[in-house]
DNA sequence: CCTGCCGCCTGCGCGC
DNA sequence: TGCGCGCAGGCGGCAG
């Protein structure tokens, strides 16, 4: 479950490994990875060879490879996609969707995806923002991050708080992960309503959130400093630090009450009980 | 415009 | 044992 901070791991990674090389070719090994393509798996593969790859971008969750000609290739890692940089003798991943060779005959970058949620697209004209991006808000820790239109676009929504902060075209790179260990360290309980938030508490909770990434960051920037660029959510470096996010009836970290699991969407939030009590009225 | 909800995917763990 | 089901969940698209 890649969100901000693993995603940020990728980017360096890919930073490191493949800009400044010239692409051989592309090879597309599941249609569905390059669904968000709509001129086809041909079209994608056609528009690689030749192009090199001039700086890693991310915003939010999404990543792209700006190209020496202006355009650029999105990707977005879903729920269980990872890019590799694999030596090209190297037997494939059982979910091995896109490959990309380069003219160095170096390692290849591979695109692998179980779930097949993630996906890639060549867009022209993207290399300084792809346009299927363009509504994907600014994450908290871009430098030109803007707290206080943040704060205000926030109080204006009326929806619960944690549905705001999954919201990607007001905050990026926030997922459930972290949206509930960041409310759990700001003592805010998921369904407090938007409009109820105080400037203070948006604040301490925007705070929170860039604590809580930042160990991420600090955690998982370590894993790329090797010959492969790795993302795994499952089994990944900072689910050990988590202090509420599936650890329903362990402990509070802060105050030892069992932390408890609740619908939200089709899926869960955890929280503490007493540190997040539920809002009156919510 | 704004908000809420569905469905896409696959593997794992659980209960019967 | 084996099967079916719930769960994980980001995000585009669409309904109201």
């Amino acid at each position: 479950m890649p969100e901000l901070p693993e995603v940020e791991v990728v980017r360096r990674g890919l930073e490191r490994w493949v800009t400044g090389r010239q692409v051989r070719s592309a090879q597309v090994r599941h249609p569905r990875a390059v669904r968000r393509h709509l001129a086809g798996s041909a079209d994608f593969e056609a528009a690689l060879p030749g192009r090199t790859v001039v700086a890693a971008h991310r915003r939010g969750k999404y990543l792209w490879l700006a190209l020496d000609n202006g355009d650029a290739v999105l990707a977005h890692l879903g729920m269980s996609g990872q890019l590799l940089i694999r030596p090209a003798a190297e037997a494939d991943e059982p979910h091995l969707r896109v490959t990309i060779d380069f003219a160095d005959e170096g390692p290849q970058l591979r695109f692998v995806d179980q779930r097949t949620f993630g996906g890639m697209s060549y867009e022209r004209g993207g290399a300084e923002l792809p346009a299927p991006i363009a509504h994907i808000a600014r994450d908290p820790i871009d430098p030109a991050f803007d707290e206080a239109a943040f704060g205000a676009a926030l109080r204006r929504r009326r929806t619960e708080v944690k549905r705001a902060l999954l919201d990607q075209s007001l905050i990026s790179g926030v997922g459930n992960i972290y949206a509930d260990e960041a409310l759990w360290r700001a003592r805010v309980h998921w369904a407090t309503p938007t409009a109820r938030l105080t400037a203070a508490r948006v604040s301490s909770l925007l705070g929170a959130i860039r604590e809580v990434m930042g160990d991420a960051l600090a955690a998982g920037g370590t894993s790329f400093d090797s010959l492969y660029v790795n993302v795994n959510g499952e089994s990944g470096y900072f689910s050990r630090s988590l202090a509420v996010y599936g650890r329903r009836d362990q402990p509070c970290p802060r105050c030892g009450r069992p932390i408890v699991r609740e619908p939200f969407m089709n899926r869960s939030s955890f929280r503490c009980p007493r540190c997040q009590p539920r809002p009156r009225g919510a």
